[in-house]
RNA sequence: GGGGCGGUAGCUCAAUUGGUUAGAGUACCGGCUUGUCACGCCGGUGGUUGCGGGUUCGAUUCCCGUCCGCCUCGCCA
């Protein structure tokens, strides 16, 4: 075989007059007839145009070349010179070409379904990308997406590894844990009835590696939660997992605020600068999200005050009511001009986007000359100068309202605040805004279980300042939990966890956990805490969002070398399968489902 | 589990009100072609209209069921 000695996409004018020789994939073919014979060959590196020359090469050689298809596997030894018919500037290797002087078929390729190409790609099925898998990773963009990914996950180790991380394995087959997602189980072969869960997250492991003297942990790890996947959600993903000893709240974020710094300058060369800080509270009133994507204005304002003085039943209707001990609120969004984009029709769609999340609807007015326009303009008119007082409105301005249960007029406008900024196109390219949310509560109510739930996981402390409220007012209680959040999405959550078995306890008894439970299912976590935990407090990136962030994609499965389907099907391998009755036999397990007899 | 959109040649799409032999581009195959680079020109092969059922003289088209893909609500500590 041919021993290469450069990668294709990776020829210059400085290679001019060097005898090279480069393998790869046919990508085009073109043949000019009588023994002239173009092709660009690609390998991960790129594209470079390869000639056959007859005055230049044996007549067997062209000969062999004529054979050449799509996508067949070759190697060249030729010499690199300047292009005879001119540069092309489409490719990065376009001043130069290869004279062919010796070929070898390495592998010939029978007509491919789908071609690597990114022009192509866009307008092909993802379902027909997805079953050749193979080919379409060929394509530069997916070539450069992978590579994106392991130069992120190589500068963790670096980063993290220069910082005192110890890169540590833990198990997979694992026991199942109460609370959080569902669990992906494995029959336990050697323990007939028993099961092994996969791990939603090392969590507990890398807490226990830290009472085991570890000191500070690393894992970059796949986690499995059997829940229905989204557009930048799937069951299988990976994380880049952390945890520190002997550390605060403020002693992780700057460490983890100095990995993407770091991150952003390797690859960007961009200076992420100050992250700026934001309690979950000032979050959800000012943004109606957890997570807000803080390049674009738009803020909520809640207006209840100003709504109790209206005639508008539907704003009266919704201050009555009461959920969870919290009353009902009107909130509002001021849309300034230009904002022309926004028409009747548009403003009274996003009442049907409302009612996926359970609103009514979103009454809307527009500021005219004088006074208040369209949509509830008569109920908002009594209180014109109150509402441009509160929401600071200027003539122009649409004003769009949630009127309803607390959570969901947050969340509505939360979502509705997204649509808006992309329905005016006013999400700036090119900005990355990193955030840290801080001061989150310890616990959720539950309304249908009558129960408290942990917002984070049950592992998280409270602050230090919060440990006297955590049993009497538990719905007040601030966690020393923090997210990181970038242009309004999670890329990093974690917390300060609980070292002291009482507290864990404690938390246990308040999401319902009896003490019987909590010694069952976490009897060697409370044993760890007993026997010498220090400190310690961590974080896990999602490396997959990372990466959609970093490449600019919306769609996970571009991130992730063989992704699933929506419904958890490797379209490539046909995962899931059934397995040989055999095999069930010895996990001792029985299907309970009604399989379709097989066709004949 | 719910809602929305989609499935026709290898790929991307078209097919009038339900009506003749389901078309086009591209890919592929054959021929021609000496500076192309989405090469070009000529010719050809290629169809279980996702699958199953129903209505009809006749179904890609209408109805029912089902499978698959995408988006989404629930879910995702």
């Amino acid at each position: 075989m041919l021993k290469r000695t450069n990668m294709c996409g990776s020829l210059r004018t400085g290679h001019v007059g060097q005898t090279v020789t480069v393998c790869g994939w046919i990508n085009t073919y073109r043949d000019q007839g009588r023994g002239l014979i173009f092709t660009d060959l690609r390998d991960r590196e790129g594209l470079c145009q390869v000639v056959f020359d007859l005055e230049q090469a044996p007549a067997d050689l062209v000969g062999l070349a004529k054979t050449l298809r799509r996508e067949y596997v070759i190697a060249v030894t030729g010499t690199v010179r300047i292009r005879a018919g001119g540069a092309n500037p489409k490719l990065a290797t376009g001043e130069v070409e290869i004279v062919a002087e010796k070929l070898e078929l390495l592998n010939a390729s029978e007509a491919p379904p789908i071609l690597p190409d990114d022009h192509e790609a866009e307008k092909i099925n993802e379902e027909t990308r997805l079953k050749y898998r193979y080919i379409d990773l060929r394509r530069p963009r997916m070539q450069h997406i992978l590579h994106t990914r392991s130069r992120i996950t190589k500068f963790a180790r670096d980063y993290f590894s220069g910082n005192g991380f110890m890169e540590i394995e833990t198990p997979l087959l694992i026991k199942t844990t109460p609370e959080g997602a569902r669990d992906f189980i494995v029959p336990a072969r050697l323990h007939p009835g028993k099961w092994y869960a996969l791990p939603q997250s090392p969590q507990l492991f890398k807490q226990i590696l830290m009472v085991a003297g570890c000191d500070r942990y690393l894992q970059i790890c796949k986690c499995m939660r059997d829940e229905d996947p989204r557009a930048d959600r799937q069951a299988e993903f990976t994380q880049i997992d952390l945890e520190m000893s002997f550390v605060e709240r403020e002693d992780v974020m700057e460490m983890m605020t100095g990995f993407v710094r770091g991150l952003w300058s390797e690859l960007f060369n961009y200076d992420i600068g100050t992250v700026q800080r934001m309690t979950y509270w000032d979050a959800m009133e000012r943004y109606g999200i957890d997570r807000p994507d803080t390049r674009y204005g738009l803020e909520i304002t809640d207006v209840s005050d100003i709504a109790a003085n209206t005639e508008f039943a539907v704003f009266k209707d919704a201050l009555g009511l009461t959920k969870a001990g919290r009353k009902g609120v009107v909130k509002a969004i001021r849309i300034p001009t230009p904002n022309e984009k926004l028409t009747r029709k548009v403003l009274d769609g996003y009442s049907e986007f409302a009612k996926t999340f359970k609103a009514g609807g979103v009454p809307f007015t527009k500021l005219g000359a004088n006074g208040f326009e369209t949509g509830v303009a008569k109920f908002c008119e009594p209180v014109k100068a109150e509402l441009i007082a509160k929401l600071g409105l200027v003539p122009g301005d649409i004003i769009v309202f949630a009127a309803d249960h607390y959570d969901i007029a947050t969340k509505t406008l939360g979502e509705l605040r997204q649509k808006i900024a992309r329905d005016l196109d006013i999400v700036p390219a090119g900005k990355w805004n990193f955030l840290w949310v801080v001061d989150f509560p310890m616990f959720d109510w539950d309304d249908d279980n009558k129960r408290w739930v942990a917002l984070h996981h049950p592992f998280t402390s409270p602050n230090p300042d919060q440990f006297g409220i955590l049993e009497s007012d538990p719905g007040v209680c601030l966690s020393a939990g923090y997210d990181l959040v970038l242009n309004g999405s999670e890329v990093a959550g974690g917390s300060i966890r609980i070292h002291n078995m009482k507290v864990q306890e404690a938390v246990f008894r308040l999401i319902g956990l009896t003490d019987d439970d909590a010694k069952m299912k976490f009897g060697f976590l409370l044993d760890a805490l007993r026997l010498g935990a220090p400190p310690h407090g961590g974080v896990a990136f999602g490396l997959d969002r990372l990466v959609m962030h970093i490449v600019g994609t919306d769609n996970i499965r571009d991130v992730i070398a063989f992704p699933k389907t929506q419904s958890g099907m490797d379209l490539m391998t046909e995962a899931p399968g059934p397995v040989d009755p055999e095999q069930l036999v010895e996990t001792h397990v029985r299907s309970t489902a009604v399989v379709e007899p097989a066709k004949h």
